[in-house]
DNA sequence: TCATAATGACAATTATTCTTTACATTAAGT
DNA sequence: ACTTAATGTAAAGAATAATTGTCATTATGA
């Protein structure tokens, strides 16, 4: 799967920690979702749709190996 | 967090084990999902928005605890 | 009414998410 | 050039997701 979470927080001129901050985890978690480390669950990436504006399939894309 | 699983499963006359198989999850896993038992990774959440035809926000929706 | 399908639930296990703490590296601003 | 902010990375631990196997209950169709 693959995001586009940097898109979004440069369009609000967030930092990590800002988006952190709005959906409640930590800095290292915005981090590790952002560079693809982990899936997130669905509620959290319903709360960066919601934050950001938009819906989750502009954040969120399935990749064919997922 | 709620979802509308069964509803889309009754619009397509899918049982469990039918979305298991086009999302590639097992059955018990569905149900776990449908019943609120466990929230879903997002990219189960993208699956069945596109096996199902809607968008994830359509599905799945945050509640004020979440 | 009955047989079968579908669904709900549980336990044990494994894999993953997410947290916290901490430190290194890079970017940005002056 | 220097200081600070932002980001990247890692380890350890807790909690949850998802699997597999199984059984009970309910729904469905004939």
């Amino acid at each position: 799967m693959k995001n586009t979470i940097k898109v979004e927080r440069a369009r609000k001129n967030w930092t990590q920690e800002d988006l952190a901050r709005e959906i409640g985890i930590s800095r290292q978690s915005v981090n590790s979702i952002e560079t693809g480390k982990f899936v997130p669950s669905t509620v959290l990436a319903l709360k960066m749709a919601k934050v950001f504006g938009v819906d989750v399939e502009l954040i969120f894309q399935l990749e064919d190996q997922d």
